[in-house]
DNA sequence: CTCTATTAGATGACGTATAATCTGTTTCGT
DNA sequence: ACGAAACAGATTATACGTCATCTAATAGAG
């Protein structure tokens, strides 16, 4: 098996594997690890379009986000309105979303820390750094890249 | 943010862009990278049951993957019978399966050289083995190190 | 041999992912 | 001001992934 091959499919268990890690710790709370990334991204801004929202997930990376919202505006926490151009929506957290969100942060970092011991941490610089490279060449890496710049 | 935060959003966006990437090439062939997967992974065994099959499975990990093989029975590139014993399954690919096959490996080296440019040879080696430790702590992760071992 | 526990697989339900199409808004060239 | 193109978002359709539950077959304990 090539290299190659193997870091893809390797990159394909990782995720998967993480994946049911964190939506185990964010079953108690009702929420989907998609759903998590949201109210995760919205924490700390007022108010954003859907459009801007896509453009920081990295979780959904294709038109808008329209229908993952729609569980979380059902479910009481983000709150939707009509845009200063009519066309544009607006988006917020509730004070339940803002709640939660603590709660997401919370599962997080147990996930982070179960995962944590599986890597030394000059092994992890240099993997993030290779990994940092690949993403770069796509959208959805980008998204990420925009993330950390504000 | 966390080095491992990053980790865990690269991981996802990797996967993500590498899938469409994939999936690109795949359509002319009318699959999906899932399918593709069984194709490969049937291939060169002469036959095997549902649960063989999920056992060497990196996407879909849970239960059998019923439904993910029925689609490649009703396109004619699988072949399912009664097994010896009554309540389990035989599949085999199908004439068809095996030219499909030979294809899908071919889309797959197409994708491959899309993404070695993106890392020196290094750094895939040391990543590669950063990621097999990680991979190994999980279910998923065994799957990959069996489907080597055959 | 019989009854129970395990097992292989199928199925229903739910929420993503993704592409494709549709609708209504704004913007801009003329 | 008018009409076309660009744009924001919604909607439809298909196929995953995942969990939970169901059915039927086999193996084992007694």
């Amino acid at each position: 098996m090539d290299l190659i091959e193997e870091f893809r499919y390797l990159v394909l268990a990782i995720q998967r594997e993480g994946n049911k890690l964190f939506a185990e710790r964010l079953r108690p709370l009702g929420l989907t690890p998609s759903q998590a990334e949201v109210l995760r991204v919205m924490s700390g801004r007022d108010s954003m379009t859907l459009s801007e929202l896509g453009g920081l997930l990295v979780c959904e990376t294709t038109s808008s986000p329209s229908r993952l919202v729609d569980r979380l505006v059902a479910a009481g926490l983000v709150l939707r309105e009509v845009g200063p151009s009519r066309r544009s929506v607006s988006l917020s957290l509730t004070a339940l979303g803002k709640e939660i969100e603590l709660e997401v942060k919370d599962a997080e970092e147990q996930l982070y820390a179960a995962l944590a011991p599986l890597l030394d941490e000059d092994q992890l610089a240099s993997t993030v750094e290779a990994l940092r490279q690949v993403a770069g060449a796509f959208p959805a890496g980008r998204a990420l890249a925009r993330r950390k710049a504000t």
